[in-house]
DNA sequence: CGCTTTCATCGACACCTGTGAATGTGTTGG
DNA sequence: CCAACACATTCACAGGTGTCGATGAAAGCG
């Protein structure tokens, strides 16, 4: 026999490993990530983290995206409960949501690299 | 005048705002990012990072997935510097790559909610 | 030497996603 | 009121991505 035989029908454990982490769980996790798989979302989030409070016509000309791509990503970070909008008057003002603002600080200033 | 006036031509501050990431950070943050996104991926990290070492041929049934699937999935977090192949005699095997298992341990099991 | 096993690659498909023009909705200001 | 503004929504399209069957390459086994 092989020194180190991969997991067949072996006796030690089960026919399949149990994972940590479930798939439903793996699904919130990726979801989460999604949300900060993409370059423009990044760097809204950044802007976002260093002025505190912002409304979408600060984001359009920094990003260089038109109008609807900057509501679209934006919405889709507030789906992802990272960052939370209040309109006042006619502008709408983003902010990083209080439960997730140490977390998005740690992803994006942490030791990323 | 409104109370607070977003950043327009304003003399506060310059006509846009630098963001405290760049593109090409950004970019590369989400590439790395975009690695954990997948249900499928969070999984295989989770198993190779609760059992120290695993072969190819034992995450095809616990993930339900076809063997070309596997094998595209550790090629995208081998490509991201997550986890590392080695092939011993006609199994591949797989851990977490040494610099990013703090991190990944942080990603899966950290304060993530 | 074949035969099997393990894994990577290719090709094809369905699906998702980022993007922006056009349009709609609500607010402000004259 | 009506015009201008800020933002969301809709629609369409190009590109990316997950998935698997088929095929190929490399390593062990009899």
């Amino acid at each position: 026999m092989a020194a180190t035989t991969p997991t067949r029908g072996g006796s030690s454990l089960p026919d399949f490993v149990t994972p940590a982490i479930g798939p439903v769980e793996a699904g919130t996790l990726a979801r989460r990530f999604s949300a900060l798989a993409d370059p423009v979302r990044i760097q809204l989030l950044s802007i976002v983290a260093s002025r505190g409070e912002v409304c979408s016509c600060d984001l359009t000309r920094p990003l260089a995206k038109s109008q609807p791509t900057i509501s679209h990503h934006t919405t889709v970070l507030a789906n992802a409960g990272l960052i939370v909008g209040e309109k006042r008057g006619r502008w709408t003002w983003w902010r990083l949501a209080p439960e997730a603002r140490a977390e998005v600080r740690r992803m994006l200033g942490g030791p990323g690299s």
